[in-house]
DNA sequence: AAATCGTGGTG
DNA sequence: TCACCAAGATT
């Protein structure tokens, strides 16, 4: 039996690893969302740090959002977090505290989808659901020579009987840690260990030389470029900061003063523009010097960056209403992106 | 249903 | 270098 192939496969090569040790519906809960499009080694000391500030879904309840996207810091997507905290208020209320134990009642939750929600159920619940993550549509597209793109609406279809069945009657709770698990460390993206894989007599892929073929994306991405001027006002140590709204990147994230164009601009440019004359109005400053470009690269856009130093004068903080003034140490609060967060680490201040 | 949301590792 | 992509979800 094909599962249960995965599974010994499983007991013998699983890693150790601290969301594995409980069944707490919290505690897969925020792993599980913490792994979404992110590596193990890089959610292992997001998952430590954050559980130990919220051991309980009513710590992340009543905790601000500033708070909780501060402990996300660096780990991207932030969505995540907001969604989190988000759903973590929902139990609190409407569930009252108790984690909800149903696949339905998971799959309600922000920022929960199929996928997670099959996590959960099985994990801390024991329920027979399939979860299909990137790993296990790799692991399926090559064991069954599946060529329907896994990104298609038709893929994801097929893909979810295709596990279903697959999976049986195994005990769901471990077969699919096992499968996600072969996935991670025997059948990877780029060279599999194929020569010692213990189906490789039964995979079509590796019987018909197509493993680097499999699965099929159709989906293509374009980066755009965005051309971002940030503002390092500084006065004796202190700098200033602003809160990112609206539906863009990194919402409700911190940053500093912003002026966006959508092309690059010379100096003068930028000093003529209406977004500078709206900040500085009349005000005195000295120019101090602008930085090389930095490229901060995304999935779907470039972001081209210079650094705009400007020493500020202690009566002129007073106009800047809207920017909040902040020393190294007390920034340490608020959340930042990793290119903003980079600047004032670096920053000679 | 296609676009969008971060960051870092890898070959 | 750079395309690919990692325990996906939302709109």
């Amino acid at each position: 039996m094909l599962n249960n192939q995965i599974i010994n496969w499983y007991c013998e090569n699983k890693r150790d690893l601290p969301w594995r040790n409980t069944k707490d519906p919290y505690l897969i809960w925020i792993s599980e969302i913490m792994l979404q499009q992110t590596r193990v080694v890089t959610a292992i000391d997001y998952y430590y740090k954050f559980t130990k500030r919220f051991p309980t879904v009513t710590d992340l309840a009543l905790a601000d959002e500033q708070e909780v996207l501060n402990l996300w810091q660096g780990l991207g997507y932030y969505s995540r977090a907001r969604n989190l905290h988000h759903a973590a208020k929902t139990i609190h209320t409407i569930y009252k505290g108790i984690f909800p134990s149903t696949y339905k009642e998971i799959l309600a939750l922000k920022g929960v989808g199929t996928y997670t929600a099959a996590a959960i159920s099985s994990f801390a619940f024991n329920l027979p659901y399939a979860a299909i993550d990137g790993n296990v549509y790799r692991v399926l597209a090559r064991l069954f020579g599946i060529e329907t793109p896994i990104d298609s609406t038709e893929g994801k279809k097929l893909f979810q009987n295709l596990a279903t069945e697959t999976m049986g009657n195994a005990r769901p709770e471990v077969y699919n840690q096992a499968i996600i698990e072969f996935g991670a460390l025997q059948c990877t993206p780029k060279s599999p260990s194929c020569s010692i894989c213990p189906v490789h007599s039964n995979c079509f892929a590796y019987s018909s030389n197509m493993i680097d073929q499999l699965p099929v994306k159709s989906k293509q991405i374009k980066p755009k470029n965005r051309y971002f001027y940030y503002l390092f006002l500084s006065c004796s140590g202190r700098f200033a900061i602003e809160k990112r709204e609206g539906k863009d990147i990194w919402k409700n994230m911190y940053q500093y003063p912003l002026i966006e164009s959508n092309a690059e601009l010379s100096t003068d440019q930028l000093l003529q523009s209406d977004q500078w004359k709206e900040i500085f109005d009349s005000s005195n400053l000295v120019l101090q010097s602008i930085s090389d470009n930095i490229v901060h690269k995304l999935t779907h856009q470039n972001i081209n960056t210079r650094f705009i130093h400007i020493d500020v004068s202690a009566e002129e903080i007073k106009k800047f209403k809207r920017f909040i003034f902040v020393n190294k140490k007390e920034s340490e609060k608020y959340p930042f992106p990793k290119l903003i967060n980079n600047h004032i680490l670096n920053c000679d201040i």
